[in-house]
DNA sequence: TATGAATGAGAATTCATTCAT
DNA sequence: TATGAATGAATTCTCATTCAT
């Protein structure tokens, strides 16, 4: 580093932005774990170590707050959707690329699922207040338009597949998986999170989906 | 039963009977709509139209009530279940029956996707302490088995299909596009609600389901 | 008492009505000492004795109390002035009877112009709110209506005398004196609220009334 | 001062000044809105444009800047009284005056009234706590007492008029219709405040006031 | 069986005030 | 002089639950 190189301070005490980012992130665990209902302002400013009214200075309320985390949630799944670099990829190994980058998210991000849950529950309206709306976009429908359309090319995609609905199924088969895991435990009496009943689960969607649109 | 015996107030026990029903189903709706956390047993009381201690007579507290709805929610979908008779089917008619129905019974309870999730967001700890656990056993699973092994032993369906995976993928298609619907038709601008959208849906998903099954 | 008497339980526990009342004789003397912005709900349950909720139960929220605190305090007095009986008193005897009474009032219920001040403080939403309007109305206009008429037929009253004027003037003269008597106080360094000092105000007082009045 | 003697920073210091004074302009319209409970020290400041912080520093706390603006506004009212100047009038001509100019600066400045009822809320202490108790002294006291002696001198005035009861009754006239005019505009179902209204309601109380001190 | 009255613990939000720069 | 960040102590209001009948 040379001297001309401002001081980086570490760590700051006194940090809008950091403070921010602290909150965010307490209110996002403490939101995914007990929904909007459940989930109590005096522990979020526990879980981010700063004063509850630090929190309403900067956020507003619960709702508003919610409403961040939802945004914030959305932003960082599609920044990861695109870096999926998938166009240079054979329509077939795209797609499974896919199926596989899905699975792999709501498995290292649970707090994606109950948030979605909960923003469901309250009808999206958080969504719909939300300004950021562009990021809600994903651009995982065009990048499968893109794949269909060059698999359909190639002859080995059979014809008539929607992108959209085919996202969608490829999000319902890692999403009810899931987000359920806890219920369907209880009911099939086996732990649905185990590292071989995982690989099986993603087996399992990548020959629905691929069984779905390769042409015979 | 000897004469002696005082007469059995059939009026009353009706009406305890009746009573516990309206709660169940006030307490269902409540939960539905606003999850465990943001449920109020005082709305429980007044859409019941009886008095909040009678919820508490009845069902001692806010969780006992929810594992009491959670159980006559499970209840109600494996008697729907259990009137399916798939037996007599072409396979492939049977499955393809199998998915129209879960699509359908979806759509007829959409409190039934919401309060699977609520069971989930707390981890399904209300089934797991139900005495009614027998009830969880979904018998689609072995009408699916039965379904699978007819297909294959008359050459139409393909081999290694695990009907546990089949029936969380058979689940799940429609699940998670009408329990996510609110968050999906923000992000599409679109109504997936609409008469059309769900009869392209139910279409897109027989397309998905039986083409991973179906030998080509 | 005989035995047909019903017992008059002389101290309910569980007493709807003895309740509320208790919450309103606490609640005005909080808004009066304080004012509505400096009232606190907690101390208004201490002076009842009650528990906080309760009021909630009762009254809905702290604007609603203050609003069926006013509603009591012009019930009152108004009940008050009902019972003056001037038609039957010399028209002069009566206007000075209504002064004495006016000043004797505000003097035993200095809450009444502390409220009316919060009241005004709010540009009286709370009475544009209220259902029981009727109650506003002073009969206190009408009787001076009556005297003014009275003392003009004998000759001892001038004409052109408002009714409505006269009567604003009235309650100003005392209103006034009582109302600002601390900075009153403060500014003259004497204590306005001595015997002797209040028997010369009211002296003064029905001597500028009569002397406006009576024809010379 | 000698030459040696730093330049005195007299931007800073006018800065300083109108900070201070456009603290005290918006808290009066706070405190005279809201009363001093409901007066917010945050919205002080974002009347003032200023940070809140300054107010403290200028100020040390909420109740010290109460009392900072009680003084302001008797400071202005008294530099009003100050103007009049009446002994060259005729007693009754400037009696009248004297009634006019009360009614008109509580007209021009109704949160001098709004103030005033918020130190008596609070028993004058910001008045007793006050270094400036000189300003508090009115002159039209001495005003009134001249215009009296002169009136009895010349016999139009009757005798035995005091003073400051009649400067609380002409103050009292005028107060009470304009602090409580929301009430009493709700009471009477009509608008004092309307030009006609103010009109009969000044020349009413000239009326009186004369009514009272002229020798018939 | 059924109910209106009552409550303690808690939860969201507010507020005057101070910190650090 | 001026300011944005931060806080502890309230304060209003809520909620599940219990009391007494």
């Amino acid at each position: 580093m040379s001297k001309s190189t401002p001081p980086v301070p570490e760590e700051r005490l006194r940090d809008a932005d950091r403070s921010q980012a602290t909150i965010l992130i307490a209110a996002r665990d403490e939101f995914s774990e007990h929904g909007l209902g459940g989930a109590r302002m005096d522990r979020i400013a526990e879980r981010a170590g700063l004063n509850k009214r630090l929190i309403y200075y900067y956020f507003e309320d619960k709702e508003r707050l919610f409403q961040a985390v939802l945004e914030q949630t959305y932003h960082h799944i599609r920044e990861e959707e695109d870096k999926l670099n998938l166009v240079h990829l054979k329509p077939e190994v795209a797609l499974r690329r896919l199926v596989e980058f899905t699975w792999q998210y709501y498995l290292d991000h649970p707090e994606f699922l109950t948030l979605l849950n909960s923003a469901n529950l309250h009808k999206a309206r958080h969504l719909a207040q939300s300004d950021r709306a562009r990021e809600l976009n994903s651009p995982l429908v065009h990048m499968l338009q893109d794949i269909i359309e060059r698999g359909q090319a190639d002859g080995s995609f059979r014809g008539g597949v929607d992108p959209v609905q085919l996202y969608v199924s490829i999000a319902g088969l890692s999403y009810f998986y899931l987000s359920n895991n806890h219920t369907l435990s209880a009911i099939f009496g086996r732990d649905l999170m185990a590292p071989k009943a995982l690989n099986e689960r993603l087996s399992h969607m990548c020959d629905v989906i691929l069984g779905y649109v390769l042409r015979s």
